[in-house]
DNA sequence: CGAGATTCATGTGAAGTATACCTTTAGGCTTAA
DNA sequence: AAGCCTAAAGGTATACTTCACATGAATCTCGTA
């Protein structure tokens, strides 16, 4: 019967021609040809940076704008052609490019700094050495030769929110402790109003330049989505009215191009699963429950087995209650017989307090202080995730716990 | 009736602890002269 | 005597705990109209 079943199945598939040409052309790390409306601000950046070139130090940078207006997208491209530049000419350049919201790579003061020895080339150990000491180690490889270095630290907002703003008070400074070296900062932040809770200090010397990127509108949403479709697709794979779609889509939720193309790619992967032969709107609607389903899945999948069972409480609390607001006592109520359950040792409430504000800050669910007057006072939790989807996580946690 | 005191349930900061990991150092063993 | 390996010692960052105090509006208390 399987036989059968499979029967000729592969060969279909081979057979069966890709919706794709190059899929690569609509993941989010792909570098295209052009960058379509974006000229301000490249030539903007270009001409801040460009007097590297002559070894002068460029001022320091702060780029600011919402996800998916391309920011990212903008300053790789400078720097790949400033390097390409730099190195044609043998100008001691180098580039350090680092992503501060990547978790166990630079979310303390101490990993960010042996992130970038890193990158020069030198191992720095987990633990063992002073803090302190791993910033001599930094200055001193920098500063062994003449050379100027561009650092570039993406979501600066995620960085600063956790640890402080003092690392970045350190390396604005760092050029007055170097002899030979310079550096340049240049902070990327997709919060606008993230400056206004620096140190005035580090706000003026980070925010020497300043550059902000608007969201797309809808028509510049479509002439990103067409370059790139037509680079990925196979010509007539797409239906008419599907890329108008994604950019309405993406538009209405802050010109979101990097989820435009997202959607776009998965709904392609949909369409060529589910064997049609062309891409329809249909796909783009379930290609846009997919993506927030698989996001929040792959994050609480990352996540350390206490801070699982904090949100397992969190959503039995919810489910059970019928209500869209709980609060932190009933959640560390279910939360210690979850433990119980699992053999987990408990943390202290307070501790479960510090997980509850993580999750908030990695969008999962929402919180808010609130005084109820004389009944205390209390962290008002709702979740942020459709009751479909809560469900699903609800059971990927107790397979993952190890419940029942 | 209203101003001020009280109260509750938890937020939050600081300091201390446990753990895991790192480097250095001391001691013991082996090896070569 | 020199070289090498191992174990102990001493140091660090991080996750967590303990302790103590802060919060802030609903409710209570009590003086006053």
């Amino acid at each position: 019967m399987v036989q059968q079943a499979l029967d000729g199945f592969f060969e279909k598939y081979i057979e069966k021609k890709s919706l794709f040409l190059n899929k690569k052309a609509l993941q989010s790390f792909y570098s295209p040809q052009t960058i379509l409306h974006r000229e301000p601000q490249i030539t903007q950046i270009a001409s801040i940076l460009a007097p590297s070139l002559k070894l002068e130090k460029p001022s320091n940078i702060f780029i600011y704008g919402k996800t998916g207006t391309g920011k990212t997208l903008t300053i790789r491209y400078v720097i790949n052609e400033l390097m390409r530049v730099a190195s044609e000419q043998n100008i001691p350049l180098h580039l350090i490019y680092i992503n501060c919201k990547l978790k166990k790579v630079s979310d303390t003061e101490y990993r960010l700094i042996a992130q970038l020895v890193k990158e020069f080339g030198e191992a720095i150990p987990s633990t063992g050495i002073p803090t302190q000491e791993v910033y001599q180690i930094f200055f001193r490889i920098i500063d062994n030769k003449t050379q100027l270095v561009i650092l570039i630290l993406d979501e600066i907002d995620c960085l600063v929110e956790k640890i402080g703003d003092e690392i970045l008070y350190n390396l604005t400074r760092i050029n007055s402790d170097l002899t030979q070296a310079r550096v340049s900062l240049v902070g990327i932040s997709n919060s606008l109003f993230f400056t206004n809770y620096l140190d005035p200090r580090v706000k003026s010397s980070l925010g020497e330049e300043e550059i902000s990127f608007a969201p797309y509108n809808a028509l510049q949403l479509q002439d990103i989505l067409r370059e790139r479709a037509a680079e990925a697709f196979r010509p007539g794979a797409i239906e008419p009215g599907v890329i108008e779609k994604c950019s309405a889509y993406a538009a209405h939720d802050h010109g979101d191009a990097r989820r435009a193309l997202e959607l776009l790619r998965v709904a392609g992967e949909l369409a060529e699963r589910s064997g049609s032969l062309v891409v329809s709107i249909a796909h783009i609607d379930e290609a846009e429950d997919k993506i927030e389903r698989d996001r929040v899945i792959d994050v609480v999948k990352m996540q350390p087995k206490q801070f699982q069972a904090v949100l397992y409480s969190i959503l039995s609390v919810c489910a059970s209650k019928k209500r869209e607001i709980i609060c932190t006592g009933e959640v560390y109520d279910i939360y210690k017989t979850v433990c119980m359950k699992t053999g987990l040792r408990p943390l202290t409430q307070r501790r479960v307090s510090d997980v509850i504000a993580e999750f908030d800050l990695l969008g999962i669910i929402n919180t808010k202080v609130i005084s109820k007057g004389r009944y205390g006072r209390t962290r008002e939790i709702s979740l942020i995730v459709p009751p479909g989807l809560s469900g699903k996580i609800k059971n990927l946690l107790e397979s993952g716990l190890d419940l029942q």
